[in-house]
DNA sequence: AATAAGTTTCACTTATTACTGAAACTTTCA
DNA sequence: TGAAAGTTTCAGTAATAAGTGAAACTTATT
């Protein structure tokens, strides 16, 4: 395989994972190809590589720097901005979990916690009702603690998690 | 809040976390409603509490069954089939991740481990690409493997993965 | 074997989410 | 200060994913 055929197929692949897993393919393509470019770009050159429109390239990098895993350059002598990526991949990794846990999940725990103090008739339904959403309740708090332990464990987080879970 | 009106943010909110976790919301719901009924429901019953059609229920109730989530009944003297959730949370999230690593991650593993070893030109971008995708390809790999560290624990995964992480 | 009840499929429609590109806005420097 | 280069926004459009429902198929019963 060629260069230029392994990065197009790279950027694609990174992409599809990127948008299954609650970051948008967009995004996730701009992200992979500045962590593989040796230079930080312009929003051009990112447009052109891409083949992107100029609104869903600004778009997107300023989702990025947002997110805190890309940043701005600016080179002496040029008026032109430059972008860079963080070049931690866990670190990517760590703000999508974070992100997700905010957005997602927390409004849904609020939500159970609301429905499963619901005013009880005393009916089979209401209280198996009540029996499961208690349930499902925890365990979806349980999921989210357990996500924010694995995450907290800061520099290779991943690692660190393995090698506790080994026993 | 009423019984009926806390069963019905119930059913929308966990369609709504279900579909950001891999699992589309009518997937979700059914099996949300299978679990807060004290009996068993025939297809019709389920069309009838989520106002969906019978293509869909069908479709869904199926791809629970594919899943191994989700149970048919038979009644003696009854033509009709009856569906019940497997009752317990945790094998519903196991179930979830090891599909999704199937699907999602592991042929993303393959490509990544494709594109890195394409014909090396020894040009500065190849070098870099060359490191980047290794990189990558080696967090995806762990984090795989963390996931399946995690949801191998069998019974209360969750707990147990908590417990080990107290540190 | 005809009929009626039950179940599944699939071409089409609808809903959701992402992307485009022209226009508006901002900055820089001659 | 004004014109050129750079950047952002957002209303409209496109792509994708999910859902509908009528028709086809299957099974059970007389």
């Amino acid at each position: 395989m060629e260069f230029t055929e392994a990065k197009a197929q790279f950027l694609q692949t990174w992409g599809a994972l990127g948008s299954q897993w609650g970051i948008n393919k967009t995004m996730a393509q701009i992200h992979a190809l500045l962590m593989i470019s040796p230079e930080s770009l312009s929003m051009e050159e990112v447009m052109e590589e891409l083949k992107i429109s100029r609104g869903n390239a600004s778009m997107n990098l300023r989702g990025l720097i947002d997110w805190g895993i890309v940043y701005k350059e600016y080179k002496p002598g040029e008026r032109r901005e430059y972008f860079v990526a963080d070049q931690d991949v866990d670190s990517l990794a760590r703000k999508i979990a974070i992100e997700r846990s905010r957005r997602e999940v927390k409004p849904a725990l609020r939500v159970l916690e609301g429905v499963k103090n619901f005013d009880d008739d005393s009916s089979k339904e209401a209280q198996k009702f009540k029996k499961k959403t208690q349930e499902l309740h925890d365990f979806v708090e349980k999921a989210d603690t357990m996500l924010e332990k694995i995450i907290n464990q800061k520099e290779n987080w991943i690692t660190k998690t393995i090698m506790k879970l080994m026993t």
